[in-house]
RNA sequence: CGCGGGAUAGAGCAGCUUGGUAGCUCGUCGGGCUCAUAACCCGGAGGUCGUAGGUUCAAAUCCUUCUCCCGCAA
């Protein structure tokens, strides 16, 4: 089938490659996306990024508030496959079974591990060495349909969110590529999910970016990069709240956790379970981010050494 | 009018309470020391103190207006 109708779902970032390639490649009828939401101080609404995509190209956009009550479009796009990408809503059986070849996901990890809808920054928080981008059947679970394809990405040392979050965007990209002829021609593999090893990755919680010094070092680093460059891991620093960007380990003994000990042209030191974090990339409170270096040059005075940071 | 923080040299800050012709750290430029340096020493440039108005002999500093930036909340 190789005019197949697609309607794509998605609304982040992280699905603009993936749109971008079907648009170039096929013919993509309609996508939906998240209503445009009020974003910032001002509330200005803002468009997705995938609305923005399909505005240039031209392509019909429909913005259902809840898709469980407001699918007729979708039905009437007549589509042959559904593509979803982190859309944002949990879609109804109607649509599910509505394309003649069914609805497909790109979901950005290693399934049956971290289901749901943060699964880079958990991937990175928990310190794993590797993740990477399925391609899978859909079904009324939160991804939890049969598996298609895969591919493996290697997590390093120096990756944040951001960075991870474009290597699978690319990766996922390029898997779909290649995997959609099959699914087109129906030869595509199918794989049932070990229920027994999944994990989920739930969006991160408020609660969730506050750092505990009282952990170990290499865990402090993980959150911290984990959360990097959003939503950001904080701090407080005599009841203010700073967020802390980057950051690095040494290990060593202390006595008291979560102490400035030292700020140099280096880094901010602060004492953890098992060692001293450094941090490099900071935002005060009220203040821009800033690098250490920045942030050393108002502070001679040393007047935050000795402080409980919580 | 949702809550709070901020605006002073290219960067980060102090000074504002108790008005009196602007200071610190870094960067930058020039010179010196050194085998050498991101280290050290000496010297220079660079600011109508966010905007507009008011009080005053005198405003970065006190009062009022507006703008912009940041976090929270939505």
């Amino acid at each position: 089938m190789k005019n197949a109708r697609i309607v794509f779902m998605g609304t982040p970032e992280f699905a603009v490659n993936v749109l971008t390639m079907l648009i170039e490649n096929y013919e993509v009828v309609l996508v939906v996306t998240q209503p445009d939401k009020p974003v910032g101080r001002k509330h200005i609404l803002t468009p997705s990024p995938v609305k923005e995509v399909a505005c240039k190209h031209h392509i019909k956009v429909f913005q259902p508030e809840r898709i469980k009550k407001d699918y007729e479009e979708i039905l009437a796009a007549k589509p042959d496959i559904i593509i979803t990408c982190a859309y944002g809503q949990i879609i109804p059986k109607v649509i599910l079974d509505a394309p003649t070849l069914g609805c497909f996901n790109v979901h950005a990890s290693l399934l049956p591990k971290y289901r749901g809808g943060a699964p880079i920054h958990k991937a990175i928080i928990n310190g794993e060495k590797e993740t990477g981008v399925t391609i899978m059947y859909m079904d009324e679970g939160m991804d939890t349909g049969d598996m298609i394809t895969k591919v493996m990405v290697p997590i390093t040392e120096e990756d944040n969110v951001g960075t991870l979050h474009d290597k699978l965007s690319l990766a996922g990209t390029n898997l779909l590529k290649e995997t959609l002829p099959s699914i087109l021609n129906q030869t595509n593999p199918r794989e049932k999910q070990k229920e027994e090893a999944a994990t989920y990755a739930y969006n991160i919680k408020r609660e969730e970016e506050h750092l505990n010094f009282e952990q170990k070092g290499r865990d402090i680093i993980n959150h911290i990069r984990g959360l990097n460059p959003w939503p950001t891991a904080n701090m407080l620093v005599n009841d203010e709240e700073w967020k802390v960007l980057e950051a690095h380990f040494t290990p060593s003994t202390n006595k008291e956790t979560g102490i400035i000990q030292k700020i140099s042209k280096e880094s901010l030191d602060i004492t953890c379970q098992d060692g001293v974090i450094h941090i490099t990339k900071l935002k005060p409170f009220g203040k821009k981010t800033m690098e250490i270096k920045e942030f050393v040059n108002g502070n001679k005075d040393q007047k935050l050494i000795g402080i409980k940071v919580k």
